[in-house]
DNA sequence: TTGTACGCGTTATCAG
DNA sequence: CTGATAACGCGTACAA
């Protein structure tokens, strides 16, 4: 409860006074410059030391123009996902000297255009988006104001060297495909928001899937829904409504397999005995399930020190040859499995 | 790839120019002041925002000593715990017009000192500390050092107005109560490392409900571990091979439990009808698991908000009167149960 | 190698 | 109500 006021005031000035030397050279000390003798370095900092000095974040940044800070554009703070994003971006660029300055979009335009303008109020060297409701032209646009910019999982063909990104019909392809060689032939889908063009390419995988083998596509067995674990729960009890024959469902990513799975359950249908399911992203909620949840995992560490690496490049204006392709992989577990035969496959 | 480098640099001296007027007048509209005629007021905005005007944090930072963020330092960036604490913390500030800058500790005493240091050294105007490893002295002495600190989930004398808590020994004592009048009678439990507050104080609160129910105490029973899932499996994997009798066991946190779970099941040992288990935080993995986990939720939200306001009064030098002790809250689902008459609990 | 002096964009003090 | 002008703390040409 005592608290002085004295937060820590000592300034360059106080440090260069009791060194005996200008304000200059405590500045050289400071950046390492390596003009600076030896003998008056050591002055410096133990005059430093002694004073407790600490440089003043907001002059540097003033003088300098640079905040040592790169935004980034999350949908939420909390959940697997982007936690593992967040930890493995901050753990990188810490590394670089950069904080790591994070803004949630909430998955609306509003939210996020509120957030990448507060994250550009507040100056960062460049930005890293992952963005759901922000349009090509915003971002580029942004980009061409003076922030750079890196993309996340999506790919904007005028910034093409700047976005991040993985192949979502192949993994919408591969996921359907799995299924396929496990035997199933009557595949349901439960997809994202059409409009967004993650959700609209893994669809278009799991359709070409489907010609290679032959099988006529039923849009009764195709559900667009949110990307969230209550639209998968939605989605879900729509397909079992149809009272349509399927023996499993191809979710457009795990959250929404998630709330499948418990409305399977409930009503009655055996995961994966009766139906199969396989989700997308591999989130740490997978491996807790029963059953296991086999789904395609999305390399986030990588996408996140890659992302680090190239908005460095952008700040520091330098052109890299980084590959921005990430593969995907599937994580085979429990959750597929051939389909029994039975008459019924799900009551309704 | 066309990025101009013209990182909106129209500053408050254009502006002015613009409008006619003078910067300190800019300035006075950019602030609300109350004594600008509505007349100039109109014609400064407008010149604003034809110019595209963004102040310049940095420059307001320096002068007005105030950086408009919030210091939060947390044990992880991922996890549901901490994602929905960084959330609703967030939340709060963002409407009280400060950034919330969230550093992560990694759970060791050398990251967490530099993650505080970090904060300190962009100078966040408050800082809110969930901290493992600091000593109640540092955290002291960061206070008193001219940033205020808001601690949670601790209890510091000095700092007692400025701590948001709950109560541990109770928690202890509800869970290990809520077991016994369920009937169990050899009810084990597995802590957090003992030398922290928390984990020992729910510790306190199990032994004092047996002795509330005259069970006599036995060590035997009691496994000290580390709050994480690895080590909850490897407490469990020691319970069972200890070959004692027991019906239920008490985890100190919830990820513990998940981890213990795993073991059990692996055992052969049936939840919760050859053990009950009961954990402590409410993550939000509980209601997947099956079965869903009984355990004491933690209102998170409530502490952020509580927190957020109780800084900005720090910040702000003024009094207040907030209570900080939250409650606790026992959320029963079906991961306990009476005990079932067997013979043998643990098979080995 | 070191020091001088000015600039960075705002706010705040004081006259007017 | 508005306008000069001095801080704020640091970086950096330029000079010495």
């Amino acid at each position: 409860m005592l608290r002085m006021n004295n937060k820590n005031n000592i300034t360059i000035k106080e440090v260069a006074e009791s060194a005996g030397v200008s304000r200059a050279t405590v500045s050289r000390v400071l950046n390492d410059s390596p003009v600076v003798t030896p003998d008056t370095r050591a002055r410096v900092q133990s005059a430093m030391d002694s004073l407790g000095y600490r440089p003043n974040y907001f002059s540097q940044a003033l003088a300098k123009n640079r905040s040592q800070s790169i935004g980034l554009l999350v949908r939420s703070l909390g959940g697997h996902y982007f936690g593992k994003l967040m930890y493995s971006l901050e753990e990188k660029l810490t590394t670089l000297g950069q904080y790591c300055m994070v803004s949630s979009g909430h998955g609306t335009y509003e939210s996020e255009r509120k957030a990448v303008d507060f994250m550009l109020s507040r100056r960062v060297d460049a930005m890293i988006l992952y963005s759901d409701c922000l349009s090509d032209e915003e971002i580029i646009e942004i980009n061409n104001s003076g922030t750079p910019v890196v993309v996340l999982s999506r790919y904007i063909e005028q910034l093409k060297d700047q976005c991040i990104y993985f192949d979502d019909v192949k993994a919408g392809y591969d996921s359907t495909r799995h299924l396929l060689d496990n035997g199933h032939r009557n595949i349901a889908t439960v997809t994202g928001p059409l409009h967004k063009q993650d959700a609209e390419d893994r669809f278009l995988g799991y359709k070409k899937a489907l010609e290679d083998f032959d099988i006529g596509f039923d849009q009764d067995l195709v559900v667009e829904s949110s990307f969230q674990l209550e639209g998968g729960k939605e989605a879900t009890k729509q397909l079992l409504s149809t009272g349509k024959n399927f023996s499993a469902i191809y979710y457009g990513n795990d959250e929404m397999a998630v709330g499948g799975l418990e409305v399977l359950r409930g009503a009655g249908v055996r995961v994966p005995e009766d139906v199969s399911i396989l989700g997308f992203e591999d989130i740490q909620l997978c491996v807790y399930l029963k059953p296991n949840l086999t789904t395609i995992r999305v390399p986030l560490a990588e996408m996140a020190h890659i992302a680090a690496d190239l908005a460095m490049n952008l700040v520091n204006n330098v052109s890299s040859d980084i590959a921005l392709e990430v593969q995907l992989q599937l994580i085979e577990r429990e959750s597929v499995t051939r389909p029994c035969n039975k008459p019924e496959q799900n009551k309704n």
